[in-house]
Order: structure tokens, then sequence, then C-alpha cells
DNA sequence: ACAGCTACTGAACAGACTGTCCGAAAACAT
DNA sequence: ATGTTTTCGGACAGTCTGTTCAGTAGCTGT
């Protein structure tokens, strides 16, 4: 038998009370009170489904993170070839999804865990991506490929931050792929306007 | 009259204690008492000093803020001709000395507020210095130059998170200045190995 | 549609933490 | 030495936590 609907009724009301209270006031300021009565739920029914708020918050993020990897996992074998950018699109197109979810993340809500998971996973794919890109070239990186996973890896987050910090997206996904393949090909110098010495 | 040697002590005392305490345990799961015992200060005392664990934080915090911004000044303007990589050495150095608040900050303690302000400072600064040089050079930005920022200080951002969470410098600040100088003005296909093609 | 589970409710409980108050004692500046 | 200022330690009500439990409502399988 599948899972009875009243637990998936509460745990989905549960979920959600939580992701709207921390946009509006953060994690650190919620009472497990809060998120029980905003989700119409008793607080003893609260601790029949999680240890408490961290927990829930746990649960709620790394399902995100287990979700996006799932969905990353054709775009980045696929890449290894060429700087296509598909695994950045498909991160883009989580995010917006997700938008809410991704908000609290990239904030840094609760302690900044869940967004130090978020990069390390992100980093390690990354990263795994340049190092077997490099050997089907026959390419010695010149930087280290964990430093240099983790700086490209820190590029996406903050424009990440940027795009869904807005009520509607400031521009398309293909064009912020664009953008951050272009500045991470041809450099800042190129793009703060100057043209790029031979 | 200077200050009551006792309220230097004191203070001094629990912002020590917070530092510790929060790399030790996060900022989360520490209370009032935890701090006021680590700096064996009774608790009454504390609340005569801040309003709480968060008014601490944020005092500490924003006064590393505000040390680092007197710091980064004279680097700033002195920076605008060229890409010198000044003010990022500047930073480097002021990670160096205060690598335990740095750390705290920049794993995002405190539901992101204090790392959430770093940045916002930090771009705010860079945007302007990109502008400056753009105009001083007579050309147009190809890309937003506040985005362009926040780009940038993301990966200041990540370099620095990797820097400071060694024990011991992994390599000398300037060598890392020198690295993210030539990763932003020949791009990630140079640093990945690759000969920059035309 | 009914029987038998299973989950939710609401209330109560001890224990921890908060934020404030106070008189007594200690440290300070002069 | 004196008057001022800070710290101390204890006490206080109030909030939040995490658990328990009997009663009620809702669900699943037949």
């Amino acid at each position: 038998m599948a899972e009875d609907r009243r637990t998936r009724r509460t745990r989905r009301a549960l979920r959600e009370a939580l992701v709207a209270l921390v946009l509006e006031r953060g994690f650190g300021a919620l009472t497990v009170e809060d998120i029980a009565e905003r989700a119409d739920v008793a607080r003893a029914t609260f601790y029949s489904h999680f240890q408490g708020k961290d927990d829930l918050f746990a649960r709620v993020t790394s399902d995100l993170l287990a979700d996006l990897d799932e969905r990353m996992r054709p775009a980045v074998t696929e890449s290894t070839v060429g700087f296509t950018g598909r695994p950045l699109l498909e991160l883009l197109r989580h995010a917006r999804d997700e938008r809410d979810l991704y908000r609290i993340v990239l904030q840094g809500e609760g302690d900044g865990r869940p967004l130090r998971m978020f990069i390390d996973s992100c980093a390690r794919v990354t990263a795994m991506e340049f190092r077997v890109r490099a050997e089907r070239n026959g390419v010695t990186p010149r930087i280290d490929p964990d430093l240099l996973a983790r700086v490209w890896v820190g590029e996406q987050v903050a424009v990440l931050q940027w795009w869904v910090a807005h009520e509607t997206p400031p521009m398309p996904a293909e064009e912020v792929v664009r953008m951050l393949l272009d500045l991470a090909l041809r450099g800042r110098y190129w793009a703060s306007g100057f043209d790029v010495p031979g």
C-alpha cells in the first residue's frame, strides 16, 4: 500500500509552511509552534514526523539536493566533451522551478549548512567534469581542478542569487548561460568592455 | 576619560567567547549562558552590554566590516587605473589577520546575514571600481557592472572560503591574487589547460 | 459499507532558555 | 579614602521544547 493520505498531507503542509515562514522571518526566528500553526497541524503531530525544525529543514533541503542531482546526471555526462553549459542550464531550470527553496538555501539560512552542502555537491560534480574533460583532450590544468571548480561554482552561485532574488526572472536561463560562458571563456577583461589583446 | 577597564575586559571576553563557540558548535546551537560561561562573565552582565546573542554577533561582524572598509579604501582608489588586484590582496591580508571571524562569516553563520552584508559591501565597491575604470578608459561594459561585480566577488568569496578553511595558508596571498587575476583576465579555458584560441 | 488500523488532536508536563530585576560586593578613577 | 560604576548571583515570569496519553477522526482493504 502507498503512504497514508493524512501523512502525505501533513508532511506537505509542514514543508510548505516552513518554506513560507523562512522567507518571511528567517529560519532562526521560527519556532516549531509557528510552523505547526501555519500548516494548521497540532504541535504533537509535528513531532511525530520530525525531530524538530532543524530536522524538517534538513530533510527539505536534502530532498532538493537529491532532486537536483537526479536532474543533473544526464546533463553532466553529456557535457564532458566541451564547455556546453548544459549542466548550468539544468541548474538554472531547477532554480526556476523551485525558486522559493533556492532563495532560502542561497541566502544561507540554517547557519549556511544547506548552502555549503549545495556548493560542495556542485563543486564535486564540476571538478570531476573538469578532470574528465582534461584527460579526454590530453591537456594538463594550469590551476588545481578542485579549486577551479569552487571558483566556477562560486560564480554560478552569485548569479543564481541575483537571478532568484527577482520576483520575475530578469533574463531567460539560456541568456544567463551564454553570458556566463562568454565570461568564463573570454575572461573579465573582455566582459568589462576592453578589446582582448592578441 | 577612556572606557572603564572592566567594560573593556568584559566586552572583549564576550566577543572572543562568541567567536570560539560559533566555530565549535555553530551560532544556532549557542545560548547566552554558553557564551557568558565561556567568557567567565555573569549572565546578567551579558545583558548589560548586549541585547542578546544576535546583537553581540551583529556588532562583532559589523565591526569587522567597518575595519575592512577602512583598510580597503586606499587600495581601491589606487586601483581604478588597471586590474592591479590590490583590493583583493588587501582583502586576503585582512582575512589572514582575522581568520577565525572570516571563517564564521564566510560559512554563513547567523542565517547568512553577515555574509550577505559582506558580499553586498564588496560588490558595491567593486561595481564602482568597474564603472570608474570603464569611464577612464572610454570603454562600454559588455556585461552589467553590478552583475559582473557580483560574479567577481562570488569568485573571491569562493577562494576565500577555500583559503581560510585551511589551518595554515595553502599558498601565500600574493600567489592567490596572481592566480585569480590570470583566471579573470585569460578565462577558464586557459586555466583548464587549453591553449587560448586566436 | 463496515471493521480495524493509523494518524491527528488537545492538553498536560518537566526542563531549558530568555530577558529583567535587585541588593550586595568588587573594581575603578581621582 | 571616597564616591562612582560595574559585576555578581540569585530570583522571577514567560516562552519554547520535547514527550506522553487518552480521545477522536480519517483512512485502507475487503
